[in-house]
DNA sequence: TTCATATAAATGAGCGATGGTTCATATATA
DNA sequence: TATATATGAACCATCGCTCATTTATATGAA
């Protein structure tokens, strides 16, 4: 809700009615997702990304400025979907002795689901201009600082050794890469190892059971 | 030696002096390598190339046959030397207790060295021909099965603890993927730790003291 | 050695296509 | 009647690539 208002300040539109503002740029969004995450943000052309939200090349540009506008509420958008995936996840949990491995759990599934988008923003974020890239620098920082606050309840409630502040950081960014790493190496990856496999053997790894 | 032969036959020429054509592409690969580094595949033209590499937009198309092929070409020699720099580490190695920590230590730094270059592949590797992005994961994989065998050497020595074949695939692929993440974290990593600092760190949580 | 000829390499103006963006106009809504 | 929203043809700049031409180098007959 609060972050919908911010965006909508942040990317200036023609439009005067917010809430149709609102609808047509998650239209946009929704079509050009999955145009970037096929062929890529160059190669997708605004005409493309205006006939799959069903509107106008015209309209298109009332809702954006841009096409780089587009591009940032479609890296926005995925990063919003994988902090909800952790935040639920988190919520849900009951803590007690395999919460952590159910969390870690929770969140490689939603890197699984959401594989082509995270792709994407790895593969697109330079494409923005500076101060977006900040943007979604941010929003990465603030889904594994979500990791550093679970990793600090675990520890101290005694359901892991104490560890120094470095270590924390380090190992909440591992959590996090080694969910990306499904999501990149998977062409090869898959071959190997079911998605529940693969999980088992990344919690033990992270765990440190060996 | 045979590996720049191969790629003369992969990429068809005008000039018939394979001296020069191997002079001139790596001219053009090291104008190129810079400027995708800093302003990616798309917005870095085939103008800017052929001045970046002193010479003319008419001899650069002598030498290859698209902008692809340079893409392909800087791809190749980038995994080209992170190769280099592991196999040297590792026939430098002396064996001994703390080899393998050496060798993870080498990797780190060639990516250290390699960051910009390394995160080239990861944001351009989808801009080439399917036939070449192939050849790059093969490349990729390759740097990974380095380690593979060397987990293999360091358990048959009895330096390791015993480890199914999955966990060894997986911890090859988790050592490459760490490695990369100071490339693609750097921004944030480099503010908590130096590169001796991630090193170590790592390093303890791969080898599992914690 | 000299010069004519053939072959190889280098050049950059220009072609052709593309694609982001605008704006005059049309349509819908208040 | 006024204001808000929608439309898409057209503008314009860009850029990958070609090709007619020039320059350099190699060959070999006189």
């Amino acid at each position: 809700m609060k972050k919908k208002l911010q965006i909508t300040k942040e990317i200036p539109t023609q439009i005067k009615n917010l809430d149709l503002v609102e609808k047509r740029r998650s239209q946009i969004v929704d079509a050009a997702v999955k145009l970037f995450a096929k062929n890529g943000f160059h190669k997708t052309t605004t005409r493309q990304i205006a006939e799959a939200a069903k509107c106008s090349i015209g309209s298109l540009y009332e809702y954006v400025e841009s096409k780089e506008d587009v591009l940032y509420l479609v890296c926005d958008s995925i990063h919003a979907e994988v902090e909800k995936g952790v935040s639920d996840a988190i919520s849900r949990s009951k803590g007690g002795k395999n919460a952590l491995s159910e969390i870690i759990r929770e969140y490689i599934l939603v890197c699984h689901k959401m594989s082509d988008f995270i792709l994407l923003i790895y593969r697109e974020t330079k494409s923005l201009p500076v101060k977006w890239q900040k943007k979604v620098l941010e929003n990465e920082l603030r889904i594994t600082s979500i990791f550093i606050e679970v990793l600090k309840k675990f520890i101290e409630s005694g359901e892991l050794p104490k560890l120094d502040k470095s270590t924390i950081i380090l190992i909440a960014h591992n959590i996090s890469v080694l969910g990306h790493m499904w999501t990149f190496r998977r062409w090869f990856l898959s071959h190997n190892y079911t998605i529940e496999e693969y999980i088992n053997l990344q919690t033990n790894f992270i765990l440190g059971i060996t």
